[in-house]
DNA sequence: TTTACAAGGCTTGCTACGCAAGGTAACGTC
DNA sequence: GACGTTACCTTGCGTAGCAAGCCTTGTAAA
């Protein structure tokens, strides 16, 4: 794990922009979730520090019609909003993982050919 | 390669912010490179889109010691300023080689799982 | 009853990176 | 001397992630 306030952890933050998005539509693609569950998620895999990214994402993904979400009441608990993938998202997530494939690729060759 | 202008596009200029920077390093750290050379080699690898980024790059990268620079003025010509990897340079590559390791195995991870 | 704490949602202000477009100067060629 | 090319760099902009904090609702303790 990368330490805090460390020079890699700006080096994550710089990593984790435009991945954050599509982390989000692959673990919404098991199953719904709400807010703080998938800022929980995120957070032990490295791959957002915290939801001060995560709930302006969701908006913007609300916005763009990659998520939809629907209110939840549990008794004896503060409501929780869900958040599902829809169509859109999914064809979204096809297109990343192309993309995600040809520059993590190319990132991998340039690193190794340095040696 | 991904379209110019695309969505794709969209989601590759996302996905290069941060990473940049350490390829640079990785392919000077094979070989000094003058500006555009290196501008080509990473257009051609779509881990950039134009020198748009890279100059402004280099400024940064120089003033915090990462590389370091001479000028060479070949015979009929236009002079070239050639760009060397320090040690402090090599110092962040290894670091970066770190994080980028953690981040896209769980960006991998999320990818799959999500099947 | 009122104080404290936790869960859950969201906002504000900021920084930094990549990009498109354009600007300048030196060199060769016609 | 006009033009295209090579090479350097700048300007203005959009946008994503982050830290820090705010508000509300519910439970539990004092």
């Amino acid at each position: 794990m990368v330490e805090p306030h460390s020079a890699g952890e700006k080096i994550a933050t710089n990593l984790r922009k435009g991945v954050l998005e599509f982390c989000v539509l692959a673990l919404l693609s098991r199953r719904e979730m709400y807010g703080l569950e998938l800022a929980n998620a995120l957070v032990e895999r490295g791959l957002t520090a915290s939801e001060g990214s995560l709930y302006p994402l969701l908006a913007r993904m609300r916005e763009a019609g990659e998520v939809e979400t629907r209110w939840e009441s549990p008794q004896g608990a503060r409501a929780r909003r869900y958040y599902a993938v829809t169509d859109a998202g999914r064809a979204q997530l096809e297109l990343f993982e192309e993309v995600w494939g040809e520059i993590s690729g190319q990132v991998e060759r340039v690193l190794k050919e340095q040696s």
